[in-house]
DNA sequence: AACTTTATTCAATTTACATCA
DNA sequence: GCTGATGTAAATTGAATAAAG
């Protein structure tokens, strides 16, 4: 398919009265000896564009563009390579304004994220306090049982509690997690690494939030949220 | 339906000019 | 005042797409 052949505007004559440097500018230059006449559209002729290009949504139909450029003294060839460009510098300063609000929505979840993973550390905390407080005191009650000697005993005593909830008077939260393991064996875990003093049971609920510069959101065990590779700015 | 022509758009790039250190 | 670096707007290029004939 042959290309259509457009004016080419380097070799146009463009009187300087049709364009003229911004006030602000100082005069020069000599041309370079290609013939490139290539001057910056006056204010004048940049405030009517502008407006055009709000009011007609960026988009300009071939009579208005021939009748835009009668009034600017411009072509209409150049009235097109303007709405391009501009629809171009909108664009890039779309993007920015988009990375901008990402950016802000994302350090409010991180902020989130660390105040609920404090919450949830002073929580373990608690709990293995409490479970210190029955060791100490053991008495009849559906918590009777000794947890903290070891882990396996502790693990035994929980399948047991597990396998036959009712009869034990235990009733187990179901969270109809989409992970393999119920919210009895989440319990099962979070205990058993508590009580034999190995903090990596931790580290399999929670992954590192920041790893390699890149950010990592991953909370596996309630909820199936993922946000990973967010790590568009270094 | 398959083709050519014409017109338009966009992304990427080049070019010319203004400004500043 | 000259010069090189840099930023920006105007313009070019090449590819894609759509409408009309």
């Amino acid at each position: 398919m042959e290309r259509p052949e457009y004016i080419k505007i380097q070799n146009l004559e463009v009187a300087s009265s049709q364009t003229c440097p911004t006030p602000r500018r100082k005069k020069k230059k000599k041309k370079k000896s290609n013939n490139m006449n290539k001057r910056r559209f006056s204010d004048e002729q940049i405030r009517s564009l502008e407006s055009i290009f709000y009011s007609s949504d960026s988009k300009l139909d071939s009579r208005k563009k021939v009748q835009l450029a009668a009034e600017l003294g411009l072509q209409p060839r150049q009235i097109s390579i303007w709405f391009q460009n501009r629809r171009a510098r909108w664009k890039s300063k779309q993007m920015e304004n988009d990375f901008r609000s990402l950016r802000a929505s994302y350090d409010n979840l991180a902020s989130q994220f660390r105040t609920l993973q404090e919450e949830n550390n002073s929580l373990l905390s608690q709990l293995q306090k409490l479970g210190e407080l029955v060791q100490e005191e053991p008495g009849e009650g559906c918590y009777s049982t000794n947890f903290g000697k070891n882990a396996d005993e502790n693990q035994a005593k929980l399948e047991i509690l597990e396998d036959e909830p009712e009869q034990n008077g235990v009733t187990y939260l179901n969270n109809n997690s989409k992970t393999e393991n119920g919210g009895g064996h989440q319990a099962t875990h979070l205990l058993e690494g508590r009580s034999n003093g190995n903090s990596h049971s931790e580290e399999q609920v929670w992954c590192d939030f920041e790893s390699d510069g890149g950010v990592i959101f991953e909370y596996q065990p309630c909820s199936s949220l993922h946000l990973q590779g967010l790590s568009f700015w270094g």
